[in-house]
DNA sequence: AACTATTTATAAGA
DNA sequence: TTCTTATAAATAGTT
């Protein structure tokens, strides 16, 4: 899908197998995104680098689509819970983060609705816009729809800063750096 | 990919959700498959359908991908540890967080900015409000610069995310180059 | 299932 | 690594 076809073999170069190994683990995430988004469908990936290093998608999460998976054909679950006793919800990183991915998708749409109707405004009136209540209102609400976001973020981030640094602190408490 | 763009939204019809759901399920696999076979790598994808049918694709297979990523965590560690100088740093990810935070307040000032001008634009024009070239250009800004941080975040989820998997799954453990 | 018109993904290159 | 660009692939709507 570029310059060149390539052959179905394993990259020589481990240079070039570094770049379209995460080349390709992005697109393949992306991929599994838009399935869940265009199907309502649960998706969990893991993938290993030829590094060895570890990579997941999940919706709504890995955890919860392995759970699923595994439990097809057993008995209910019982209500455990995982053991969250460390770091603040660091357990729920992951999922945050795919709910956050998912909030950025809600977002994009939303501009790429804005950008429509901008565009469609812009090609009525060029140098004087008057605008009708019905464009006030999708601008009003575009506007709050964007601060909300931002807001939602906001708090995200803080979150998983903390959890992050915390993350950081425990583990130089364990492990001094090397 | 198709005759036509389509929206980022779940397929209404369900007849033609499932016909999506089943070509992108394919698609899904084979590119799995040839991150597999190009780059030797391992991957399990677990999906289930909108109507609740599992798919599973794995190479080796899904068990042995599945088990080699839960038992990350009870692997005894090796004394290594991030260093911040890169990629998968922790200290480097919570340096990215930061920097979003940042960009995060920005855009809540220029939230507040545009906030103050349609007020003011409200107030001037009730019920016709002819928008200046000024306020237009305001909103298309604060679009752009939305839009370029949900681009940096989405182009940084990934990596988070994968970075906190290891980290929460292998709690200091070094990180292989990747 | 097949068929294409298009959109996407991406291999190379900078 | 990130961006750009020429091409290969995936796929939406159709038959």
């Amino acid at each position: 899908m570029g310059r060149r076809k390539i052959e179905m073999k394993m990259v020589r170069d481990p240079n070039s197998r570094q770049v379209t190994f995460s080349k390709r683990r992005n697109g393949l995430f992306k991929k599994a995104n838009e399935l869940t988004t265009l199907c309502a469908a649960q998706v969990a990936i893991v993938v290993f680098s030829p590094g060895g290093k570890p990579f997941s998608f999940g919706h709504p999460s890995v955890e919860a689509v392995s759970q699923r998976f595994m439990n097809q054909d057993s008995k209910p679950k019982p209500p455990h819970v995982v053991d969250n006793s460390e770091e603040g919800g660091v357990q729920d990183l992951n999922q945050q983060l795919t709910d956050l991915l998912k909030q950025l998708q809600m977002e994009k749409q939303r501009g790429e609705e804005l950008d429509k109707a901008l565009k469609a405004d812009q090609a009525t009136c060029k140098y004087r816009k008057p605008i009708n209540q019905l464009d006030w209102d999708e601008l009003l609400e575009m506007k709050t729809s964007l601060e909300n976001l931002r807001e939602k973020l906001k708090g995200r981030v803080s979150e998983i800063e903390a959890s992050s640094s915390l993350l950081l602190l425990n583990k130089g408490a364990h492990e001094p750096e090397d």
